[in-house]
DNA sequence: CATTAGATGCATTTCATATGAATGTATAGA
DNA sequence: TCTATACATTCATATGAAATGCATCTAATG
């Protein structure tokens, strides 16, 4: 019971678009960001541009932006993409699957997991955009765009 | 987010077990049922065992039976017991774990997920046992115990 | 004391996942 | 136009956790 890497990685690839604001942030960039495969995070991205998640741009200077503010980007419908919509358990060739009651018991226990997530939108867990931005080597003085600084939030972070 | 077959494999010997009443039943019979490895449904065992949820005798003539009756065991604590209670993702050495909101929108998901099943018990999931006992080839004469057939359900099964 | 069955540790295999490599397609700029 | 850059797509390989198999020990029974 662990979300896979896949997951994480668009997961993580989304924070630092939204942190970027409007700004065109490269495959290469992200993948050496984290230090992960860029082969892998290619196909990851792939997946979140089908899915209308993000909007990629080709060619020099092309790269990736959030299709959406991330305000109306909902973290359930993220990881519903990323881990399929597919039951926990594949309970093909098991002896007892006609009178088993557990798959019904584990789907509801699913959807009460993703309902919490549907709660959530990326903005939510992209909120320190302040130490995000450091983290991501953005300097502070550019790319204002929707993602402003809340002066409310520079006291503690 | 699959569930391990591990966990899998557990829930169906204590289905089983449920359904076999107060008889002792082998490792190896119930390997043999579901045609899973012996050795591996052994290793599965001893942590039941070692975490209190059945009896296991050795020797001649052994097997293994349920602690409790299936009414007093919950699917939760099973769950938690064969998945382990570490997180869904493994944030070291992720660049932006200091400022990153997604642990903790996650944890509550889990424990989302955990609190559907703790509502249920391993005799929820065992209920058809008309139909288990056929599939397990019990005959329906012997082992009456605790889990006598209810008139009731005698006629949609 | 022989036989059965669970307990435990270690080696091996298997398979999904992750990674790498090669090639194609689109865009910007010199 | 031509070249450099960056996403798109496919195929091959490597990795690591899970599953499996094997050997040996302990315990109970008759
Ligand atoms: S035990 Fe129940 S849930 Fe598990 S595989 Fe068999 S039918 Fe599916
Ligand atoms: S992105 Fe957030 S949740 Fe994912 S590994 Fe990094 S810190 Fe943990």
């Amino acid at each position: 019971m662990k979300l896979s890497h896949h997951s994480d990685y668009a997961l993580r690839t989304m924070i630092q678009l939204a942190t970027s604001g409007d700004e065109l942030v490269s495959i290469r960039h992200i993948a050496q960001t984290y230090g992960i495969s860029h082969n892998h995070l290619m196909k990851i991205v792939q997946g979140l541009g089908r899915a209308g998640f993000i909007e990629t741009v080709r060619g020099r200077h092309g790269g990736l932006r959030l299709a959406r503010p991330a305000s109306e980007i909902s973290l359930g419908a993220l990881v519903r993409h990323t881990e399929g919509e597919n039951g926990l358990v594949d309970c093909t060739g098991c002896l007892i699957a006609p009178a088993c009651g557990l798959p019904s018991v584990l789907a509801e226990a699913m959807q009460a997991f993703l309902a919490v997530l549907d709660g959530y939108r990326l903005s939510d867990v992209a909120s320190r955009s302040h130490m995000l931005r450091a983290l991501f080597d953005i300097p502070t003085s550019a790319a204002p765009s929707q993602h402003a600084l809340d002066p409310a939030q520079c006291h503690t972070n």
